[in-house]
DNA sequence: ATGTTATACGGAGGATGCCTCCGTTTATCA
DNA sequence: TGATAAACGGAGGCATCCTCCGTATAACAT
């Protein structure tokens, strides 16, 4: 999978594990009271541990989200793959796209790890973009392959679109509102159809 | 229009003028290079002026944003005026999107006064908000009378949508693709229409 | 001209956050 | 029970942010 064992040489160390989790923890505490952008010193404070051992575990704040929300990435890449099993390819894609965007809703963070994985910056935390990416890709080529939806549309750039126009709500503030930004969602996927 | 005389007390000071000017002469080039994010302490050393200068002239950041791009949000609006004019409704509506969109792209930091005026947060800035949803209104309304797009959706959320799906492009980083942009805010537009 | 005073100026300073670096501690292994 | 690789923690340098207030000066009155 992702962890390749590399080199036998030594166990990893109790507190290095520990440390690690309890900053998993406080991060997604710190980020979902904060926002995506509240301080690596307070998460650091909040997992009673020194801002030195965050920064050796997370080099990045990105790497830090990308561990954070791991878990909620492959939770959306599985259900890419049930819709695509189940749905019809059109309606598959929508329900997807309101998956992901409830996700964000709910999780103030949430929405900045996608928008990583949806910039697809490779190399670093390229594990979630990966997921995204493919989970987004088979629904769009199912779709159109069906001739469902038009081909001029990458899947990445339909995920980014779909993902910035969210933004523009849970961003700054303005919360509560679901029912609308699923409204438009809707919009841009009904814009989506082949016919133009 | 703006400027309300209020008390007749004394003339403005004309160094308090000439500061304001170089203050956000200083602004646009400084966010044109730097971004919106550029630092305020830059502005005031282009400016050749004191920090407590630019903080006694525009409170906030975004009273400076607004102040700087004011001018191209009034030709926004005049632009949406003469559409409606001269266009017919849908044409017109995606005329002024792409416009729009073409200003951001442009202009670094003109996304973020925009996304500043589509959020309306009033009191504040008040100015550019008004402009920007009045010449978005004028357009969604005319198109709405005319049958040609769906009822459910307010100028505002429209334009909101719109600047978050440019944002996730212009804001990090990922230059260029205009192309790409514009055929993302047609997916949108098309959506738009009133067949569903 | 010159004095008075409302206004504006400038930047020091306190606060916060980022990230690095390195002396100290500790878990692992022999 | 050492020896040592690995991890810890936080001080410290740097960059902002924003406020506060002593000083300077433009506008007005005489």
């Amino acid at each position: 999978m992702v962890q390749d064992a590399e080199k036998p040489s030594r166990k990893p160390r109790a507190d290095s594990i520990r440390n690690r989790e309890l900053l998993l923890e406080a991060a997604k505490a710190v980020f979902s009271a904060g926002g995506s952008g509240a301080s690596l010193e307070a998460v650091a404070r909040a997992a009673g541990v020194g801002i030195g051992t965050l920064y050796r575990h997370f080099p990045t704040r990105d790497a830090l989200f990308e561990a954070v929300y791991r878990r909620e990435v492959e939770q959306l890449s599985d259900l890419a793959a049930s819709l695509a099993a189940s749905a019809p390819p059109e309606e598959a894609l929508r329900r997807w796209l309101h998956a992901t965007v409830e996700l964000a809703a709910t999780k103030r963070g949430m929405l900045a790890a996608l928008e990583l994985a949806a910039e697809g910056r490779a190399e670093l935390y390229a594990y979630s973009s990966d997921r995204m990416q493919a989970a987004a890709g088979t629904l769009v080529s199912r779709a159109r392959t069906a001739g469902a939806i038009r081909d001029d549309l990458s899947a990445e750039e339909m995920l980014r679109a779909v993902l910035g126009l969210v933004g523009a709500w849970y961003r700054s503030g303005t919360p509560g509102l679901q029912d609308t930004v699923r409204r438009l969602v809707d919009v841009f996927v009904d814009g989506m159809r082949a016919g133009a």
